[in-house]
DNA sequence: AAAACGCCTTGATCTCGGTCAAGGGGCGAA
DNA sequence: TTCGCCCCTTGACCGAGATCAAGGCGTTTT
């Protein structure tokens, strides 16, 4: 049991966050009642559609945000132009440096998005009261550097086939954790250069390689956005 | 001012404490004289030479530790025996990833190290009483994070000259943080072997790059170890 | 409906970095 | 001292993925 979860009934607590994921999987799951409610006061829901910037890098943060729907990129660019995605966002996922003046990385909606979005000193008010909020935080983060350091690995010593093959891999697992079955399907969030931006891939590479994993039956693409997995150990078995 | 960091006289604290760098800039900085000593009963000064396993990917965490002398390389391997150095760590940062039951890399001594070791449960409890502790290892967590997503980008972005000056770069900065002016001069902590798994590169070509390098006096190497940088901007100006 | 645009696929060719191979040089063992 | 080992360097060649180029398809504009 996690002691630090409190038993909330649904009625003491703000109408938006009764029925958001981010009170049970995110950063909110660690606030009580009175809590969340100070906290609701401050938080404002905004939508944003595929392309938009949500934060720029070497920019100063004026907010925190939790994803509550879509694929948030993380992005770094070298000064001619270079683009590399270095760590993908999903729903409930916390978005933003604690206590950093600024940006480390661009943020941008690969998917349209909803954020629930956070004024910087409210956020960091309430992590200076309540210890275990810092301490979620810090799973999170954990976990970011875990995928980090993983990635790293398929940037560093994987095959255009191979990085493909994991790509493809993490947003299955990623956007469709449902079926017991090795059966996915869902739709890519990302486009053709984006993928590529984050495999440290070009364009061409990484339809080809789509090509050939399709030709190889490990993936069935309908148009172009809608991918099905027959078998994820079949393409698990693709990644290296 | 940092309301944390408390006002201690060295008589109060343990000895093997007093000059440690880590009570300085490294997490101990948060602690009072009291929790130093509490945690000084526990912990123990170890070496070892450069080579040795520090702990396994995949294997219980016994310890924590902080790096007060050398290079400590953090890995992954693929099935197949392809290895990726996913970190470096340097004196003195903290060595282990808080709560988690195993590790998720393998940790090796890149050099000769000594390590001030913690048995898991003494700082667990410790970070439990005292908020600022997380706080601090939160702050080192975030670093490591911002330093991997840094690396993604030369990984997945960068030409093998380029991975190379950043690398000579990386170690300049680290090594040998003095000289406001641009001279560095260090001995490399890592075998070309080690250099070419943090770069994502085979030995040949780290080799040829810093033959390059050489042959336009970039740097200036002596054996095979010593490197002097007779211009840390020229350096970086090859870095991309 | 036609044109224009964005995004993707496929083909042809080129090149950077990998692979294979030979040899140098330092260091410990005998 | 000499041998053998390990680590590194250099050269020759090769191939995976980049680059260059053409065209397909769906959506928006006119």
């Amino acid at each position: 049991m996690d002691a630090s979860r409190k038993d909330i009934h649904n009625s003491d607590i703000p109408v938006l966050c009764q029925s958001c994921e981010a009170r049970h999987k995110g950063m909110c799951g660690v606030l009580d009642a009175s809590e969340l409610t100070a906290l609701a006061r401050s938080t404002r829901m905004v939508r944003h559609e595929a392309g938009a910037e949500l934060a720029a890098e070497s920019m100063p943060v004026e907010s925190y945000a939790n994803v509550m729907r879509g694929v948030v990129k993380l992005s770094k660019v070298l000064e001619d132009g270079r683009q590399q995605i270095v760590g993908l966002q999903f729903a409930p996922d916390f978005l933003g440096r604690l206590f950093s003046k600024e940006n480390a990385v661009t943020a941008e909606a690969a998917s349209d998005v909803d954020l629930c979005r956070v004024p910087k000193p409210a956020l960091e008010r309430l992590v200076q009261e309540n210890p275990a909020l810092e301490h979620r935080l810090m799973e999170q983060t954990l976990r970011e550097l875990d995928d980090a350091r993983e990635w790293m690995v398929t940037l560093g010593r994987k095959t255009a086939a191979e990085k493909v093959a994991s790509f493809l891999y993490l947003i299955a697992t990623q956007l469709d954790p449902t079926a017991a079955g090795g059966r996915r399907v869902f739709d890519l969030p990302l486009t053709r250069t984006d993928i590529a931006d984050f495999l440290g891939l070009t364009i061409e590479t990484v339809s080809r390689q789509l090509s050939k994993l399709r030709a190889d039956r490990v993936v069935i693409i309908s148009g172009i956005r809608h991918v099905e997995i027959p078998d994820l150990a079949a393409l698990k078995r693709r990644c290296g």
